[in-house]
Parts: structure tokens; sequence; C-alpha cells
DNA sequence: ACCTGAACACCGTTCAAGT
DNA sequence: ACCTGAACACCGTTCAAGT
């Protein structure tokens, strides 16, 4: 009976290539042409397979911002072993925020857009991106217990450098600024910069 | 009453009818749920007739991004005039940023998500974005010139200050914080403390 | 000049039917 | 259990036709 089974799948793992088609898709054409049929197509199944794995679109729409959210929960945790001065942990956090949105425009567009149904989204997502807003919380907090950042409202610290990273990619990502800045120096000497001035602002005195 | 509003659209009213109808559909339903059949509907005509005003939807979307984006002009525009003191106007510049997104999220969602295609938008879109970011950029040389902000590139400090307003804004109207923020109090409180702490980085010393 | 309904090629979603 | 095509109610856009 297993074997049939197996025989019987066109895919071994249709969820994940529904989802691995769609970030193409996304990438391709933007985040708000999206269309499940063509995902479908481009996975190679009907239009309705796709319900067999999620209960709508706006499923799958959730899942692809998920692993946005867990790619930069990694990228950050990896930052803080890598730096071991909370200097360093605060501006590399912005650098590497700046840099995976600059890379994945379309996804970080749809990550942070008004595409997503966050009524019907699945509790997944809420805690993947919690999970990253944790990331730079840690930062803050250890920058204060190390006297770099002076005392205060961690939250509203965090929320403050979070801000303004993510004003910087969402005005980055959505073209509004007259400069093109995508080039990885670019990014990094803009993010650098910028973080420096808010960190400037942050600092114990 | 029918019949008077079919007069007043032979008379060109109904270029602006149907803007106002798109933004109110906007505000009920989201901006990513709008369809040009409905705004045509609900502004009494058949569902093409828009094309003889607008030569897309995507034309209808710059229309309604463009009145938003007039407003924050105007709004930024008056705090000057309002407030001498520099300090003042660059805090009630990001109270007033944060305040007029709060007041009206999907329209600030639709004038900075993915869903306008730059590409064939009017020329006057982009005129109306840089004209709001303008201001922004003139409170900053003044506050220069009046030595409350250090001498620098005022191009990447405006960026630094409209970001961070930026990023709050679309993290509130994205529904991506735990903790709601929509009273006008909660507003103030935190547009002036977040703006507080940058400028504090930007200031002359 | 302005507006209309019919038509076309798409959508998301549902459902009975096939394997 | 998994996948299918047909069907339904939408969509944006085009176009010949009406006033």
């Amino acid at each position: 009976v297993a074997d049939k089974q197996k025989l019987s799948y066109h895919h071994g793992d249709l969820r994940n290539s529904l989802i691995q088609a769609a970030v193409a898709l996304v990438r391709e054409k933007g985040p708000h042409s999206l269309s499940l049929r063509e995902v479908a197509k481009k996975a190679g199944v009907s239009h309705t397979a796709p319900y067999r794995h999620f209960p709508d679109k706006n499923a799958l729409i959730c899942s692809i911002a998920e692993v946005g959210f867990r790619l930069l929960t990694a990228r950050l945790n990896l930052t803080q072993n890598h730096y071991p001065e909370p200097r360093d942990q605060f501006i590399e956090a912005g650098v590497v925020y700046l840099e995976l949105a600059v890379k994945n425009p379309e996804i970080t567009q749809l990550m942070f857009s008004g595409q997503i149904d966050r009524a019907t989204a699945p509790e997944s997502l809420h805690t993947a991106a919690r999970d990253a807003f944790n990331q730079l919380h840690k930062i803050v907090v250890n920058a204060q217990q190390r006297n770099l950042i002076r005392p205060g409202d961690p939250d509203e610290f965090a929320l403050s450098a979070w801000s303004m990273m993510h004003g910087l990619a969402m005005l980055i990502t959505g073209e509004q600024l007259d400069k093109s800045i995508r080039s990885p120096e670019d990014v990094r000497r803009l993010a650098t910069t910028v973080g420096a001035t808010l960190l400037d602002g942050l600092l114990a005195r």
C-alpha cells in the first residue's frame, strides 16, 4: 500500500515544489501578480493540486514570507556569533537586514506589503516574524548590559532600530529613491552610516 | 437624484468621482483587493467607463497615491510655518508623517506597496513624491543653518529621518507590531521619542 | 465625446469524478 | 490519498455599437 501511494505521488514533495515555484515567480514578476494557477503550472501539476497542501492562496504566500523571516533570523544570529563587540553587532545587524532586503526585493515587498492577510495567516508566520525581531531585541539588551547603549525601554530602542533599517529597506525595494542603491558597497556604506547616526543617539554618556 | 448624478458625470465630474469611489473602497477592503469594476459600479457607471479617464487600473491607483503625497506635502509645509524652532519642526514633521499614515493605513500601504507600477506611472506621481521628500530636506537644511544639526550631507540626514518614520509607519499600518498603536496620543508619544533619539545622533556638539 | 454590453483571456475556489 | 477537468463567479482590457 505504501509503495502504491508513493508511486501515485506526482512529486516527492509537492508542497516544497510549490513554494519554490512561487518564490521563483515572485522574483520574476513581482509579488502582486503572483497567480496560484501559474505556480501550479510551473510545478507541473493541475491548478487545483495546490489545494491539497494549502487551504488557499494566502497560505502559500504566508509560507514564502515565513521562509524570508527564518532566513533573516538565521543571518542575524550568525552576525551576533561572529561579532563579539556590541557596537559591531548593532551596525552589522543593520547591514544584514538591508543586504537581505536589497538582494530579495520582491520577497521583501511580499513579506511586508498588505498582500498578506494576517487574520487568516498561520501562527507559524507570526512566530517567525517575532523570532526575527527578538534577535534585534537581544542585541539591544546586550548592548545595554555592556554599557554601550543607555538605560531605557529596550522594546522602544529595538523598534527604533528596526524602523530605521526597515524604512530604508522599503524605500529602496519599493523604488522610492531617486538614486538607486543596489551594489553591496552602497548597501554597506548606507547601512553603516545611518546605523551609526542612530546609535549615536542611543549611546550611554 | 439619480438623474442629477448622471448629468454631473456627463459634465466631466466622472474622473474625480472615480478617484473618490476608489479611495472609499481602498479604505473599506484594503488596497490589494481594489477592483476597477467595483469602482465603476460604486460611481454608477459601466465597468468600461473608467477607461475614458484613465488608461488603465494602474493610472487610477497612481492618482490615489498622488492625492496622498500632496496631502503629506501640505501638512509638512503647514508644520514648518507653525513651528519656528528647527527642533520643533524636525520632531513635528515626524509626528505629522506618522499621524497621517495611521489615520489612513490602507492609502499608506497603497502608496508604498509594490502594487503601483512605477514604470508606467505618470510623471506627476514622481513629482508629488519628490515634493514631499523636499519638505523634509528643507527642514534638515534649515536645522543645519541654525546650528542644531551637525554639518554633513543633508540628503543622507533627510533620508535617515524619512526612513525611520517611514519604517515605523509601514510596520504599524502593515500590522507587524504586537502592540497596536492607533490612538493620537500613542502616535504622538512614539513619534516624539523616536524622533528625539535620532535627532540626538544628528546634533551639532 | 462619452458611455454601453458583449467578448476574451485570465483569476481563485469548489466539486464530482478518476486513479 | 492524491490529482484531475469542468464549472462558477469574479477580474482587466478591448472593441464595435449606441446616444
